[in-house]
DNA sequence: ATGAAAGCGCTAACAC
DNA sequence: GTGTTAGCGCTTTCAT
């Protein structure tokens, strides 16, 4: 059978309201009521039922998170590390994944979930900004990763130019010259993979190390797990190109590189050195280990966190305040990937 | 300004009643009344209040699946295939990590989150038996992973001694003699890691490939994380123990292990043959591909959703139904870590 | 086929 | 300090 606050009051021989003030430790309660009605509610394992608090306040105290998919480590570090840091706030997070459709994305864009959760979390691969100012309401978004929109929604992320342009000069300051982009992408202006080429192609040009505009030395993929890399930097080695670096889009992509090298007898980094983006924790035991620009993810899921509960918690004003746009840092981590030539 | 119901109600000039129905897609309303009513939820934007449905309801359609952590590929992919598994069942599953502590899985299985979850899926690592049968109410729990308890609930979970058998018998099946065992855990009979060890020393046992009990080939670990693999090989060739093949305890700590291998000079496979478990994605990418054992994550996921519905939906004799041990199967998958000697 | 009204369990005004 | 009561928004008998 389940209990109710109700049942606890007549046990106890005082009101519900009582018992309420007990479960939520409001102060003015004598300490021998408070003792009798705590132990009503031992005896009766009474909880309180979260469904009805949440109806009744209006809200839920659940944000959820929504990611591409949990596949990627970098996706499910971040998850960690944002379902953590909630927990401390006392919020509890509600991950779902989005497989970087755009449907799906504008499902969740549009308020799915309406009321079950007080805010969204929500890091979009295919979302365009039409599908953002057509949302119908007004609960609180905010914006992960680095697709950037002109809606005025709060936005975390790093500042992926200036990132892949330190990954770039890395490499160029190890003396190579003919340095790869691994992980270019057709379509979207705005997508990720553009802002990391166009670093790359900053600082490529600066150096004057490209010549033209780096066609040769770009590989573009279907997607970013291992395999896309792999066959990318196997399409480029057939092409002729013959790069003595390669940055790739991230990790992952990185990895399955470096698998291709390695299969066609080249060494990592002798032959060629190798740098991803995310820092995932496999990128550290790789027959080399792998050089990588290290995003902040605590940074980011705390300026995360904070930007939602900001609006949440923070009165009308702050629900209607400007839009925040939070670049948490990123380092460079160097490993074996990238160590100069003997 | 928020719609409810009521809102749509009375502009569509009709009851809430109708309007419920409409929403619900109960058969029985005029296609005009139908038409109308939807008309007016566009207009409005209606959606309804989940949380008001839930209470009215007693059930939320949520469940929960409490993991260890996320950094760990093989729960971030089998959290994968659950989340997408109950959602073609319309259910929402809430993710939850434990750390593999005690005091957060105790939480967890005492009915932590009362009524806003339908049920629980648990993944234990550190829970006791008395645990679980100091349980004050009778929320369905399914059981996942290796721990073996004497309590009435589903438990789903792959034979690990058979595997681990398997395993051990495919490094003999090469030639192999001097087979170890890496991430061998201290304290609790049950534990996975004593399942394994089993299954082991079993097949190492009745191929007289063992000289005692094998204490100079079994390494203990503290976790089982990359650098706890990387560690105990360290440890177990410092101790002057020469393996020419490995069985750890599950891929992270496989991948680890190769490491040290690497680093110690050492081939993989020619001079020391590695098998993991869980078959992780990152598996395929190491430098020498990682040979594994690999759990059917889809079959655990279905599984496990599915006992837990079938109490949820089944009414009560469901309800009270014996408990579900199920075993879903496994395969070994051979890559370059376990290729015979040239 | 549609409406009226009760009530899920809780919190928060407002009394006393 | 504690009790009374009115809903939060929805579904669901029970009428009509």
């Amino acid at each position: 059978m389940v209990i109710s606050l109700k049942d606890v009051a007549e046990r106890a021989g005082v009101s519900v309201k009582t018992v309420s003030n007990v479960v939520n430790g409001y102060r003015h309660v004598t300490p021998a009521t408070r003792q009798r009605v705590q132990q009503v509610i031992d005896e009766l394992g009474y909880r309180p039922n979260l469904t009805a608090r949440h109806l009744r306040k209006g809200r839920t105290g659940i944000i959820a998170l929504a990611l591409p998919e949990l596949g990627n480590p970098y996706f499910a570090e971040l998850a960690d590390a944002v379902i953590s840091y909630a927990a401390g706030l006392d919020y509890i997070v509600l991950l779902d994944h989005t497989n970087g459709r755009r449907d799906q994305e504008v499902l969740f864009a549009q308020g799915f979930r309406a009321r079950l959760i007080d805010g969204l979390i929500l890091s979009p691969i295919e979302l365009e900004n039409e599908d953002l100012l057509a949302r119908g309401h007004d609960a609180p978004l905010v914006l992960l990763g680095e697709r950037e929109y002109e809606a005025p929604y709060d936005h975390i992320a790093i500042d992926n130019v200036t990132a892949a342009r330190t990954a770039t000069q890395h490499l160029l300051d190890l003396g190579r010259r003919r340095v790869a982009f691994i992980g270019a992408r057709h379509g979207r202006a705005r997508q990720t993979a553009h802002l990391r080429l166009r670093g790359w192609r900053e600082v490529m040009a600066e150096s004057a190390a490209l010549e033209g505009d780096g066609h040769g030395l770009v590989a573009t993929t279907d997607g970013y797990t291992r395999e896309d890399g792999a066959q990318a930097m196997a399409r480029l080695l057939d092409s002729g190109a013959s790069p003595d670096a390669a940055f790739c889009y991230n990790d992952m992509v990185a990895i399955g590189a470096m698998r291709t090298l390695t299969e066609r007898g080249l060494r990592v980094p002798e032959d060629v050195a190798v740098i991803g983006f995310d820092n995932i924790e496999d990128g550290r035991y790789c027959s080399a280990s792998l050089t990588t620009i290290a995003p902040h993810k605590q940074g980011i899921a705390q300026a995360a966190v904070d930007a939602l509960l900001a609006r949440l918690d923070g009165g009308e004003e702050a629900r209607h305040a400007e839009p925040r746009h939070v670049r948490p840092g990123f380092a460079l981590v160097r490993r074996e990937s990238t160590l100069g030539r003997p």
